[in-house]
DNA sequence: AAACAATTGCAAATAAGTTGCATTTAGATT
DNA sequence: AATCTAAATGCAACTTATTTGCAATTGTTT
């Protein structure tokens, strides 16, 4: 699994460091989104600069192996980008749960062919919003 | 039409300021999604102070006067929770184009039925991105 | 008009994220 | 294996968006 992420680096032309591996590695254990002073907190022992870590998610993300997911929160948050799949969040305790359902390419179709100004989608965020079974009862 | 302004301040238990006024104006002139940002520069004549700013647009979305739009942009986007719609995003220039479809609501039935954590979808986002025409062009 | 709470402005603080530059390191080259 | 170079990292300082505390002002109710 190691050599996946190596792999994964290698093949987006990064280097692979120690550092990068780590911040993979929280990715692909928490499969929730985390942002980045959760990581920095994960690699606590590690001494990793946040600033490193900002500069990694960016440069991830530009390559494709990470992508960010907009939780209506004070900050960006990123996950692994292998898997399509979309989240509900908690609006009270900020609770994350992911869902698979997603047929916005029907969706995106049709509204690329009435619009006028764009020719093509690609990418798109969709979050569902809600108050969880847990802060439902207080 | 100030009326209604008026009224849906009123409503929701909200004194009628001229500046509260003002900025209810800017998102029922324009329809796109703004920011703190352009609210200041729109008011800049009457010299509203941004905190102000700020704070009306945090407690308009409480109210639910207003809602928040996630562009993947620097800053937090508003605007009239009225009637129900989504967006395109250029995530080259920036440039917003709304659009009407959207059947969610079938998805959100779904995807709650299956969710251990979950009872109910109280609201939605959904962006979709692309690069428009003018800047494929470049 | 008085009274009181809500609203606003101002200054300062916070918090997320970025930038410049010097140092280090991975990996290619010899 | 030693050398070399561009990429990666750390550190300090900066920027930008947003928040907070507090005093002054204003809208509404009586």
């Amino acid at each position: 699994m190691k050599e996946d992420l190596s792999n994964m680096l290698k093949t987006n032309g990064f280097k692979v460091t120690p550092i990068r591996l780590a911040i993979l590695k929280v990715f692909s254990v928490d499969c929730e989104p985390v942002n980045a002073e959760f990581i920095f907190q994960k690699l606590k022992k590690e001494k990793v600069n946040i600033v490193t870590i900002y500069r990694t998610l960016t440069s991830f993300e530009n390559a494709g192996i990470l992508k960010r997911v907009d939780l209506q929160k004070d900050s960006v948050y990123y996950e692994m980008s292998g898997h399509h799949h979309h989240h509900i969040v908690c609006t009270d305790c900020g609770l994350v749960e992911g869902f698979e359902e997603c047929d916005l390419d029907y969706l995106s179709d049709k509204v690329i062919k009435s619009s006028s100004k764009f020719n093509a989608i690609t990418k798109h965020s969709l979050e569902l919003f809600g108050v969880c079974k847990k802060c439902c009862k207080k």
